[in-house]
DNA sequence: ATGAAAGCGCTAACAT
DNA sequence: ATGTTAGCGCTTTCAT
């Protein structure tokens, strides 16, 4: 390429990375050469070079989940304004998969890294590693006793939202079902709930709360556990959407009217949730704004270890979520 | 890392990379070393040199439609079984972003691109310029006068299934709702659609046969739209379930019973299309078989490219998909 | 303003 | 079996 142009490598250089002084004439030369070739910068070697890719990379426990995949979208639209590209990873819900994405993620030099752990301790070994070599910031879940910057939602507040809504709509019991308490998103939401439903006075049962997996399926199959037992509760809080979805649709097939037995509850506001019969009730996150602190927090960080200063103390940043009410609760008025 | 072992460079290399012969003492010695210090091998300086980096590149037209999604969880655990890892990017329906990530990823020199493309026609150029330098494979869409792999569904052969499945049902007459004409999936299966009906004897008015977007906004609004016409088509086919999914749901909202008074089908089976109400009638994708044949051409490509050979001829693969049939159409013995 | 040359971390060829 | 060395393509002093 510096041949074809008749000049030297530093002033290929120096045009297509565009520091340093060169004259118009040649710059000229240089882009019409490389356009000629349709030649492009080996960004590989720019990056053994500079020891950075403006490459972010992210690690999502399932890619299937439309959350995670409309927080990607969030992430990627915050990342493409400042010119940064991202490198998604699937951690197929397996920690063991999570440390390998997050050690080949170091290993490639990105930027920084967004993780939203898959559990809430067996992930923490990794994810602290991770932290220790590159700015990282943990998003929606979190791991307990690492120390790193996180970006998410206020489970608890949320969850004093959708039981005073539901108290309002007359429930006086509820159940809650979850995913397995490895994940910090079903341990603070099922603890939010345990609080405020004390506090409201509902009745929980301890066989009313059901705890597998966050999807379709597990919400279906929790409904036949609770019909199956003596009583209802008035009221089915689920962890998140895609359980809430099976919850219904299974209340649909065990002739349960929702919400005139049941009220029900999800969580995320993932698309589908006001497409389901009846439309979901259920906590709306706010990806954008989620995306955008935790880009602003990775720009940070790099800028400061790029300053040699030693790293900043973490923020954990909860926003609080709004309440989406739609069919599948009762509004106070149809209170008996 | 070298002098803390007490080894060479040429060693270690040989260690961590498992090539040559190296004593076992000294493979513990240097296993041991690394182990203690942390250390990883840079992928960035092996990549440069080795001019390869185990990495494959996938760019979908949109990260939040399900069908994608699944796609790249198939193709994520094929690349798993040969020990490579994915870099996804979202071409956000964009084709100026989708050339961006394209160009993107041959500067970061992957070892090959899997691409799903956005437009028909207006993502041709930059396929084609990225195919003349890196082994690609198209996969479910493609773009026409591109000479490169392709891997997907027979759509002919799949609106066949569809069109002979309603007939049976007892529909006469049928609407066709998908996105605008601009890429290769929308064409296809509008064409077979128009072929196997016509071949039927069913009535196919133009005004039934609306094209703008795959999203569910879009199947509402396209009911809204058949509804405004002085009469309704027996069947509404859909491009697929996302479309499908709203259609039936307006349907709900306009009192029009499915699949009484008009049957309905997707094309993908989404898993939201079985939870829908009714139940979705769709074609199946075999993603897990697409995918695996996509990185079968990938590896072959890569040899042969490897090997300096000229490039083998392009294979284009489609494989026919099944039906799965629900409550959204009606099943023959339901023929008035 | 431009060029020459060193070096980022790695691996393969060659030498021992 | 192990060490020495050149060079992947880039950027960046340091000369000119």
């Amino acid at each position: 390429m510096a041949r074809h142009a008749g000049v030297s490598t530093a002033t290929v250089s120096r045009v297509l990375s565009g520091r340093g002084q060169v004259s118009p004439e040649m710059r000229r030369r240089v882009r019409r050469t490389a356009e000629e070739l349709g030649y492009q910068v080996n960004s590989i070697a720019r990056a053994l070079r500079n020891s950075r890719t403006d490459t972010v990379g992210m690690v999502v426990p399932s890619i299937t989940n439309p959350f995670f995949t409309s927080l990607v979208e969030s992430v990627e639209h915050a990342l493409g304004r400042e010119g940064k590209e991202l490198f998604l990873c699937d951690a197929q819900s397996d920690p063991e998969v999570e440390a390998r994405r997050l050690a080949s993620l170091v290993a490639r030099s990105v930027d920084g890294i967004i993780v939203s752990p898959s559990h809430g301790t067996a992930s923490g070994a990794a994810v602290q590693e991770t932290a220790d070599r590159l700015p990282l910031v943990q998003l929606d879940r979190f791991v307990g006793g690492t120390d790193t910057d996180w970006v998410g939602v206020d489970d608890i507040a949320a969850m004093r939202q959708v039981i005073d809504h539901l108290y309002a709509g007359g429930a006086r019991s509820a159940s809650f079902v979850g995913s397995r308490l490895t994940n910090s998103s079903t341990e603070q939401r099922l603890a939010g709930f345990r609080r405020r439903a004390g506090e409201r006075g509902m009745t929980v049962r301890e066989e009313w709360i059901l705890l597998d997996d966050y999807t379709v399926e597990w919400g279906e199959a929790a409904v036949a556990r609770l019909a199956g037992l003596d009583t209802l509760p008035d009221a089915i809080v689920c962890a998140d959407d895609l359980i809430a979805l099976g919850v219904t649709r299974a209340c649909r097939a065990h002739g349960i009217d929702v919400p005139g037995r049941v009220q029900v509850t999800g969580f995320d506001n993932i698309e589908f949730a006001r497409l389901s019969e009846p439309a979901l009730t259920t906590v709306d996150q706010p990806r954008d704004r989620i995306a955008a602190e935790a880009v602003r927090l990775l720009a940070a960080a790099a800028e400061s270890a790029a300053g040699g200063a030693p790293r900043d103390p973490c923020a954990h940043i909860a926003l609080v979520p709004s309440l989406v009410i739609r069919d599948s609760t009762r509004s106070a008025e149809g209170t008996s």
